[in-house]
DNA sequence: CCTACCGATCGGTAGG
DNA sequence: CCTACCGATCGGTAGG
């Protein structure tokens, strides 16, 4: 009965969420259909429902496992002894280490969470919200404690946020920049901007 | 026959380009139906046909304008007396004004170019290529002549497109900042970090 | 896990 | 510009 490859130990489950990712990054959510899901997993369509309950199942699992990621690391960041310029440069190389790592994952949750139906789409963008409101207050006290130049703390976690996606256009050409560098480079850019 | 409202001199077909890009902005390409443009434009579905070839046509319209605005001014300013820097923020700043003053269609773009299909998806590709290669150009003359800082061009390049979209999730909250004022702080913020 | 199938909706056309 | 309609495809279910 187990069709679906298993490879290192995953549940039938992870199998297809892994694969849906993938595809919904590469088509995005509304153009992938459940036919071309259920063709890279290597089954019939409706095989996939003994597995998941909707399609929409497999977009919230991405979106709250991503948004779960960032909370998580928020938490360790905040109750560390860092400086404010630390303990955001320490975030800036999360977003940047996720977009390496989990590239299909990250962009599919940034580009097609208002796909998600209620209450999951109130969930995430209140969510989201919190985010960057936490990432703004470890600015504004960078800014208060003179560390950081006084410069609205909304509008860099704003350009932050987004300058990180620039790794989409990066992943997809393949430059000659390796990864790492690319890393250094936008932390040199970013957070050198920033000191006071 | 002229049911399509026909305010400020528009054509028919400008109406219905003008109506699906705020839909396609709102929902996504895919997502955006025919029968919801109809009903946006006032008419029965079948009757856009008049006026249109095909929805992948709207898609067209949109994301060649704005490839067609920034290629101009990436030409006026290229042409210009301007120091490298002064290229660079100008640069900048339309990108920002762009966001502001045609935002449906500038994210459209943005999100909505990869459901092109050939030859517009190779054309499309090709320009944004091309269009990043020039903007890199105008950072590299900026470090040979000692502006610039000494980092990576292209990166540079992807942190300043990428954080101008930051502007979605400032146009969404309307924040208490001004948009004459987020401009000034894009521009501190970006610009300033480049300086040598 | 598959075969067989459903109702809904899609982009688009014929003909007037 | 509308009525009437097409074939294709969608997410999902029944029943085994």
């Amino acid at each position: 009965m187990a069709k679906i490859k298993n490879k290192h130990n995953a549940t039938k489950k992870e199998v297809i969420v892994e694969a849906a990712t993938r595809l919904f990054r590469e088509r995005g959510f509304k153009a992938a259909s459940m036919r071309d899901l259920a063709e890279a997993v290597g089954v019939e369509a409706a095989s996939l429902y003994n597995h998941i309950q909707s399609k929409e199942e497999i977009l919230q699992e991405i979106c709250f496992k991503v948004a779960n990621a960032f909370n998580e690391q928020c938490d360790k960041v905040e109750a560390s002894e860092l400086s404010s310029i630390g303990k955001i440069e320490s975030m800036l190389r999360f977003h940047i280490r996720m977009m390496f790592d989990h590239f299909d994952m990250v962009m599919v949750a940034d580009r097609d969470w208002k796909h998600l139906s209620d209450p999951f789409l109130s969930n995430y963008h209140e969510q989201r919200r919190a985010y960057r409101k936490r990432l703004a207050g470890i600015i504004e006290r960078g800014i208060d404690n003179g560390e950081v130049k006084d410069v609205d703390a909304p509008t860099i976690v704003l350009i932050m946020l987004h300058a990180v996606n620039g790794i989409e256009s990066w992943h997809r050409s393949k430059e000659k920049i390796g990864a790492r560098q690319l890393e250094e480079n936008m932390v040199l850019i970013l957070i050198d901007g920033l000191r006071s």
